[in-house]
RNA sequence: GCUUCCAUAGCUCAGUCGGUAGAGCACUUCCAUGGUAAGGAAGGGGUCGCAGGUUCAAAUCCUGUUGGAAGCUCCA
């Protein structure tokens, strides 16, 4: 009797027995009908099946809705089958590659004969409404590996054998069908197609089988997809609130940067964005040199030798740029490290000066691949804020915890929320046991006292040493990687590195790499795209736009103006024989913090009418008051 | 680097079936002297990314090339 039954244990805690062999979807009607109608698939035991799963044994069940991450898996992998079928049904001669899930949607790589387009796609989602209308009962099928050989030979479907001859043998190969299609598949899937609801196919573009540059290229149709309408109106308004802020359209628009075909991938700053640079590096500079680190500058371009000594030719000189002059080989260089490392030697130095802090604003130079390249975010030319410190082994954790706070408070000016990862030693590591023993207790003990959140990856440090990486946070909850703290014990060993300790020994001291922006340039990109372009007033590149009613308030303009330039404001006045709302729609689309409006009142008066961007409404305030606030908020770097 | 797509005035874009180019904004000049998101008029500006080819004729079709976009790959 016993073997007849088994318990079921469901999310609330409660247990219920069913006979052997009951479905899942049988146990959601048994909870509710309406369960049973908006149940897309269970999950028995962490794993993800399929409506139709029989329970055979003891184990943990939930209902999976569309309403939970687990639902809307479900749900993603079925619009993939779905989007196969639509693609088989409209071109001819469609071999099927793979079909996964992705971050809010999922894709297909398929060989074609032909090449789709974006109008492509339209026809296609066309096609996926169809497949979806007819609401095609989705069939799991076990068969023997024999059969599904067979099967895909007979469909002409050579990638999805291939995918057969890499899955264990003896095991059963289950197929997925729903109408005239059928495909390999792990599953699980929903009951039917009909419960697709809201999809939307992005784009297309080219992927090797198998993501290797070997292999067949196959077409990728990328889709999203949610559990209803609303969601999807929501992921693609975010979609389009990040096409607006795009950096480069945005840099376009502002005049901050340009690119030029005659160095590809390198920015060329305009006076505008050249600003927002300098004033990054100033804050830097202000925040640096309180932390007690020393500027310095190397050269951009420095002797192949050096770079065979340092490592990078062995293991970087395919992304660097080389140039021969008098005979002797250059390097631009792709990192300022062994720049640093010179300097460093230059002096005999005792264990009392360490830690001794480099900071340098390097201008590195990585040749990377043309399709990877991206506006601001990722370039062949950039400007790192690198400091390497060296210190004496017992100061890793004090530095470390001196570094992180610096981070801090560089991100929380610019109201950035980050996250952390600690990154551990590596299999291909390199250096002592007891260092890296040594180090990554030091990362972890102070990510522990400062009750820092952290997220550990295992195994994923640089082969030197282990790091701790800092992700911000975005406006739009998009998360860039841009603060780095490494370890570093190879370094001083290539470069031979000693100060001389209390017993007057020569010791290897051990060298902390740490970017607080990353890249600024990539910073910069960030930061257009995080403020939309509406910096705030510290780091505008024109703070206050002065509008004069008609010509004959110039003079009075031309005084403030003056005395606000005199206390470091960055004010224009907008002179032009136009419209007084013709300047400020101009003002309001340059983005500039504040608008001030001077007509007879204000002149008589000694006021100015100010207007904040993106604001609707002026207000009339004295002109003593206007300079303190605004030199205030500057000073401040308030947001 | 690979695949696909794109490249027309300073910017955003239109240009049908192959018949040597258009709009809006910006710019210049003139009129208007104005109170919070575009006042009016006139004018200048393009070897259609570059190099070949097909054709009586190419922005348009073909090949190559440069740059860009998306994705792949890479990121000691």
């Amino acid at each position: 009797m016993e073997e007849n039954i088994v318990r079921i244990q469901f999310p609330d805690g409660q247990v219920k027995e069913f006979p052997v062999g009951t479905t899942v979807a049988k146990v959601a009607e048994v909870i509710s009908l309406s369960l049973r109608k908006n149940a897309e698939a269970g999950k028995v035991d962490n794993q993800i099946v399929d409506l139709s799963y029989e329970l055979n044994r003891n184990a943990s069940l939930s209902i999976l809705t569309q309403d939970s991450e687990d639902g809307i898996h479900v749900l993603r992998h079925t619009s993939a089958h779905v989007l196969a079928q639509a693609v088989k049904r409209l071109y001819g001669n469609v071999k099927l590659g793979i079909g996964p899930v992705i971050e809010d949607g999922f894709y297909y790589d398929m060989k074609l004969e032909q090449s789709l387009n974006s109008d492509d796609l339209h026809a296609i989602e066309k096609e996926m409404e169809k497949v979806i209308n007819g609401n095609f009962e989705i069939q799991r099928l076990e068969v023997s590996y024999d059969e599904a050989e067979r099967l895909f030979e007979e469909n002409d479907e050579p990638y999805k054998i291939e995918i057969l001859k890499g899955l264990p043998k003896g095991e059963k190969i289950t197929l997925y069908k729903q109408g005239e299609f059928i495909d390999l598949c792990r599953g699980p899937h929903l009951p039917s197609t009909g419960f697709i609801k809201a999809f939307k196919l992005t784009r297309v573009s080219g992927a090797y089988w198998r993501g290797d540059s070997d292999n067949d290229v196959l077409q990728r149709v990328y889709g999203v997809a949610f559990k209803n309408k609303k969601d999807l109106e929501q992921h693609l308004s975010f979609l389009e609130e990040a096409e607006k802020r795009d950096h480069r359209k945005l840099g376009k628009q502002l005049e901050l940067f340009m690119f030029s075909e005659e160095a590809p991938g390198m920015p060329f700053y305009l006076p505008k964005g050249q600003i927002v640079r300098n004033e990054l590096e100033r804050f830097s500079r202000e925040v640096q040199s309180s932390a007690y680190y020393d500027e310095v500058r190397t050269p951009f371009m420095m002797n192949q030798e050096l770079w065979e000594k340092s490592g990078h030719w062995d293991h970087y000189h395919e992304n660097m740029y080389f140039s021969e002059v008098d005979n002797t080989k250059f390097a631009l260089k792709p990192m300022n490290c062994p720049g640093h490392m010179l300097i460093f030697k230059n002096n005999l130095y005792s264990y009392r000066d360490l830690p001794i802090r480099l900071a340098e604003f390097g201008q590195v130079h990585r040749h990377e691949y043309s399709g990877a390249l991206n506006g601001l975010l990722r370039v062949r030319t950039f400007c790192q804020d690198d400091a390497h410190i060296f210190v004496r082994e017992n100061q890793i954790e004090s530095e470390i915890k001196q570094v992180f706070n610096l981070i801090d408070q560089v991100y929380r000016t610019f109201g950035f929320d980050y996250s952390v990862e600690l990154s551990t030693r590596p299999e291909d590591s390199l250096g002592d046991d007891a260092l890296w023993e040594i180090s990554e207790t030091a990362l972890r003990n102070v990510l522990d006292t400062l009750n820092v959140d952290y997220q550990l990856n295992e195994g994923d440090g640089a082969f030197y040493g282990p790091k701790i990486d800092f992700h911000i946070k975005d406006a739009l909850k998009r998360s860039h990687q841009c603060g780095t703290i490494q370890l570093d014990f190879q370094m001083p060993e290539k470069f031979d590195l000693t100060y001389v300790n209390e017993k007057n020994e020569k010791v290897r001291p051990v060298v902390i790499h740490r970017a607080i922006f990353g890249s600024i340039d990539r910073f910069f990109g960030i930061l257009i795209e995080h403020f939309a372009g509406a910096f705030p007033l510290w780091l505008a590149p024109v703070q206050a736009q002065i509008i004069p009613v008609s010509k004959v308030h110039w003079d009075y303009c031309l005084s403030i103006q003056k005395e606000l330039e005199k206390l470091g404001v960055r004010v224009k006045i907008d002179d032009r024989n136009e419209k007084l709302g013709y300047k400020i729609r101009e003002a309001q689309m340059q983005k500039i913090p504040y608008m001030a409006v001077v007509g007879d009142n204000e002149v008589k008066e000694e006021t100015i009418n100010v207007r904040e961007y993106g604001e609707q409404r002026s207000k009339s305030e004295s002109f003593g008051d206007f300079k303190n606030k605004v030199v205030q908020q500057i000073n401040e770097r308030s947001l």
